[in-house]
DNA sequence: CGATTTTTTGAATCATATCAACGTACGTGG
DNA sequence: CCACGTACGTTGATATGATTCAAAAAATCG
């Protein structure tokens, strides 16, 4: 199971064996059911989870009392509140199992120590970061470019798979719309909105 | 004008003297005029920009062809397009700069070399990565929790100064919506719309 | 199976966009 | 250093996408 993260590590870096069995000491597998919670507002975030099967969502409630999804994480994803992470201050996040899942735990302290003596990991890292924030960026263009119906289309579009893990109102939370809304585009015929030469739907 | 990186990566992790030579080298002191561009669409994005005076955004066009602001970069802030940096392909945003500025610029060649001969770099990155993502996803949760009035007050508050250096239609992009709309809760008294204890406004 | 959770439907409402016109400021070349 | 043109900001009328509320219908689970 902690071969799930030393096999994405290693598309990135490579690692020999000891460096191997450096991670593997400082990895924690754990198992959790759908509901259960890793993360709940007030408690300082202490881990970066990787998932190595399954589904989490990091969510927070909104001053209306509604929770608003902010990222899901599926295989081979990091899922943290790197801000409560790094500061040590209490989170205002929930980050919760949707579907029973496989983590990979990396204690923030047991991390900054390997950190340092597979330094190697910090490249890695690095490079995850990016690629988080380049899809953070991305996502935000799309909240920003897209009517909520072109943006519930593509989104089936791109992950017509992951659509049918998950219940309906979570798929709205994630997209920034109400349930209801939701309901209402889906028994809408495919009304092709403003489609104008829809060329680069990358990942 | 280079010492002022310097310092700023003196933040995060200590550089001797050898060191501080290697970033000196790879890196490349540039002034930019007020409206000049260090990025346009279909260029290759080939350099990470850090400004050290002056500001510049990064910005869109989106399909009803306005100009969509992403991001402000301000003293000691990086800017770039990560992913067209990273995978080489063509950006689809403009880098400009708002105001006269100083820049450095690391090239993508260069600093994959500092990289490998100044490891330690990939720390000072991987927590300006980190720093960057924490604030993507905070705009993202204010766009998402506050309504466009609400999200300028609060910015206006936050930030007074650096409204001030800016004109307003850019404000509204950056805030996204419409400068008439801008200029009509200008206009307004101080409605304090759903105003429910507004405690921790943080940076 | 009954109980809860999730989805659907319709009517009324609201926040913000759009369009269009006018006012103001500002920097650039003569 | 003034005048003119362009860029920027304001205002009001109208349009619209999405929300809210409420309630019923359907699906899922122990």
């Amino acid at each position: 199971m902690i071969d799930s993260l030393i096999a994405h590590i290693n598309k990135f870096i490579s690692l020999d064996e000891a460096d191997i069995a450096e991670v593997k000491t400082s990895a924690k597998a754990i198992v959790v059911k759908k509901k259960e919670f890793l993360l709940q507002p007030d408690e300082i975030c202490r881990s970066n989870y990787f998932v190595s099967k399954g589904c989490i969502r990091l969510y927070f409630i909104n001053r209306s009392g509604q929770e608003q999804i902010t990222m899901f994480g599926i295989e081979n994803w990091w899922i943290t509140d790197y801000d409560s992470l790094e500061t040590g201050k209490p989170s205002q996040y929930y980050i919760q199992a949707v579907e029973d899942s496989e983590i990979i735990s990396l204690h923030k302290k047991t991390l900054d120590e390997l950190l340092v003596k597979v330094p190697k990991m910090e490249r890695y890292f690095r490079l995850i970061l990016q690629k988080a924030y380049t899809a953070s960026m991305r996502r935000f263009q799309y909240f920003r470019d897209q009517s909520d119906e072109e943006r519930y289309r593509q989104f089936v579009a791109l992950f017509p798979g992951f659509v049918q893990r998950i219940p309906q109102y979570m798929l709205a939370s994630y997209l920034g719309f109400t349930p209801q809304f939701l309901s209402k585009i889906r028994g809408k015929p495919e009304s092709r909105t403003r489609n104008q030469d829809n060329t680069d739907v990358n990942s």
